[in-house]
DNA sequence: CTTCTAAAGCATTTTTTTTGCGTTAGCGGC
DNA sequence: GCCGCTAACGCAAAAAAAATGCTTTAGAAG
């Protein structure tokens, strides 16, 4: 089954979602999540309540949807010549932007009222993408390179469960090590 | 948020709790999460609804103090007479337990509305009891024992990364992998 | 048994959510 | 470029849920 294609995704329909999700992210940080109500974000966005309830259902999705937006990597990660340095440094970016009071909340936001898990799969796609990007460049230079899922499970999983589940137990070196890790206890023999 | 350390915890108040989280309970089966209303499980459960808002807040706090009771474990973790054999079933049963439809949305409900990660806070509590007490047992029979945090961060996290973020990746071998990898490559030398 | 007060009930008010219906403006066909 | 179709929006009324002031009930302590 093909998803059904946006019946009209241009012109006021795309002017009434950012402005939504503009008034979502400034009142976001005036007020915080508790003291956000649909009527507020739609008086902010210049639209009416009506709107935002018959394209997003309720406020839980609207943030929902925003979230993910805001989860998504701004740009391709950084090169500094080889996979360690490289996986390092995005690790400990990763772990910074996620761990902070507004990362959290963020991904509670993607989490919460996700039945399928179409949000938190998109926000799992954007690590995988970044990653990707990070082996196939050291691949490209000739480095042994670990497995993608085990990036996953051994790097990203334990950030994550942290971030959720255990916070005030992360600081930077914590990223590195589970990278080191990766390289001292997971790499393919040569 | 959990209903405050009560003041006054026995007798009616502790009836009110009990027929609310029964109701709650019982509705989300029936209806589903969707179709939920603070109004319905307070008559469902026979108070009302003034009382559920000014004990639990809002239903996303009720649905989160219901869903960190229900992830409680219930007993002990089996005794198969190894750690190997102990983890492997326990985490067996973790993933099976937590990756079913009502495992993820218990899991999604404790985590939404939790700002502070109390409620997150508790549930990796319950998974670390549970873990140290598979450890100690192992220590008492003179076996050669993984540090707690090792287990949390390449067995648990895995699992519960994939839960949350990649449904459709699990099964049963998978957990079964997770404890042997810290066998074989997180085991302290004898 | 009495007192004190946290917690529940009840009624009312406020706010949010839903819904019906008319209007606007993307989009495709010509 | 103009026209027709209809998805998406606005508006207003109705329904539902959330908040609140006041009263009553019933644990808990003395």
């Amino acid at each position: 089954m093909t998803p059904r294609p946006a019946a009209r995704p241009g012109g006021r329909s795309a002017r009434v979602q950012q402005s939504v999700h503009e008034a979502v992210r400034a009142l976001l940080e005036e007020r915080g999540r508790d003291g956000l109500t649909v009527p507020l974000v739609a008086a902010r966005a210049g639209v009416t309540p009506s709107t935002v309830y018959r394209r997003w259902g309720d406020l839980q999705e609207l943030l929902g949807d925003v979230a993910v937006e805001r989860l998504r990597p701004e740009g391709e990660p950084a090169d500094l010549g080889g996979l360690r340095e490289d996986l390092e440094h995005w690790a400990v970016a990763f772990l910074e932007e996620m761990s902070s009071t507004a990362g959290r909340s963020y991904i509670r936001d993607a989490l919460a009222g996700d039945p399928d898990g179409a949000n938190a799969g998109r926000c799992s796609a954007y690590a995988v993408e970044q990653i990707e990007t990070l082996l196939a460049r050291a691949e490209g230079r000739g480095e042994a390179v670990p497995a993608l899922d085990v990036v996953l499970d051994h790097v990203v999983a334990p950030m994550m469960y942290r971030i959720l589940f255990r916070p005030g137990l992360l600081d930077p070196q914590y990223a590195r090590d589970l990278v080191l890790t990766v390289f001292y206890r997971f790499m393919p023999l040569p």
